[in-house]
DNA sequence: GTAATAACTTAGACTCATCTAACATAATTT
DNA sequence: AAATTATGTTAGATGAGTCTAAGTTATTAC
């Protein structure tokens, strides 16, 4: 029951990995973790017979029930880890992820307790992804994007999608952080990019594929 | 440069087994490792190759200079981990050293340079053992033992050596924390046991075995 | 619908860290 | 000083996780 590193890190790769249909390639696996395909190959063969993942020969990957779970726990430590090191150890969002990275294959239940009380049990993380509860279940909030939103309308930034490093550099630079309010200021129809307010009366302009990746709420009045 | 966590466990194993000569048996380490004589030897063939350790067939281990330095940068890491563990974090003494005994082993040097800063660079761990400087120095502080005090010194108890959970637990029993002062009522000369008086007017007796772990400072007055 | 290409699998080798069994040297006892 | 015991070493096996090279099956293109 406890995973090597190792498995945890496929584990976290096919969760990754899995869209709608839940499938993934052995291809894709490959080139996520860097790991040629003939050892992913033989590694799903091994996850295959502790039951976390469906496996036939030739035929796309997928984690079993079992395999979501562990998976899930494996991400709730992430996320939990990032956030510690964000808000309690004042780590730039930057660097973070590298440093979970190693931190969520620890083997000490109580160490993630802890860090799961001192931030309050957070439903969320900095960069509004979910994060699941010890059972691996998510409480699934279905924020709105910036895209699907109308000239007029006062919005909260909570969350951002897809979390890689140049994006975050790219919020930075535009001083767009969690809990901005944004008023929809234009939308170019045919390209979908918008231009927007915040931080007193400041005005940028966002592609449709940084609007894609905000999330907001919806300001009352 | 970057060793194994399994470099690393014999590199700390081999610290703290050196005594004043500095020698440690391939029986000593492989009992406090838990592993196989063998294995050990061998481990010390490949450690000797990389200049960590001096060896020679049938001739006790030595740490090289460049095996010390590693060794002391793991303890600082393990030392500055449980303070932040107790002291950030809210742990209790005795479960924070299976914690930091795998968080010691993180790749992530910008981690515990923040620790440290958090501490405030600290120089003495809770059980009061000196933390080695980024360098791998230690600023010696000569602290004297329990057992080479005289009937009626009055002394504190500044630190603990070889911090095992048995020895925690007992010094728990016996309500002795840091800070304690104690006063030297009698000492038997045939064992070497003391018997103490602390927190107000108590009196115990401890054996020779805990009072050369007891490291103390002489009150003034 | 065959040929070319892309994706997947098998086979076999390597390194790391471990083990057991057997042998060699050193230390201790008598 | 010889015999016994304790300690150290060698040899060879194992499992995890990786690789390369060579095959196999799907998919795509013509």
């Amino acid at each position: 029951m406890p995973y090597s590193n190792t498995e945890e890190n496929y584990l976290k790769a096919l969760y990754h990995l899995s869209g709608e249909s839940g499938e993934v390639s052995v291809k894709e696996l490959s080139e996520k973790l860097l790991i040629k395909m003939p050892t992913v190959n033989s590694m799903m063969k091994k996850l295959s017979e502790k039951k976390l993942v469906h496996y036939e020969s030739y035929k796309p990957l997928r984690l079993t029930e079992i395999g979501q779970q562990a998976a899930m726990q494996i991400i709730r430590k992430h996320r939990l880890t990032e956030i510690f090191l964000v808000e309690k150890m004042g780590f730039g969002c930057e660097e973070v992820h590298e440093i979970a990275e190693q931190i969520e294959h620890l083997k000490a239940p109580h160490f993630f307790e802890k860090i799961d009380e001192i931030l309050g049990y957070p439903k969320i993380d900095p960069h509004g992804s979910p994060i699941p509860d010890k059972s691996g279940k998510i409480d699934i909030v279905a924020y709105e994007k910036l895209s699907d939103c109308k000239v007029g309308d006062r919005l909260k930034l909570v969350a951002v999608i897809h979390t890689e490093k140049e994006f975050l550099a790219f919020l930075n630079t535009r001083k767009l952080v969690l809990g901005t309010i944004i008023t929809v200021l234009a939308i170019e129809k045919f390209d979908g990019s918008m231009t927007v307010s915040y931080n007193e009366s400041k005005s940028e302009t966002f592609s449709l594929t940084v609007n894609e990746r905000l999330l907001v709420e919806r300001c009352e009045r």
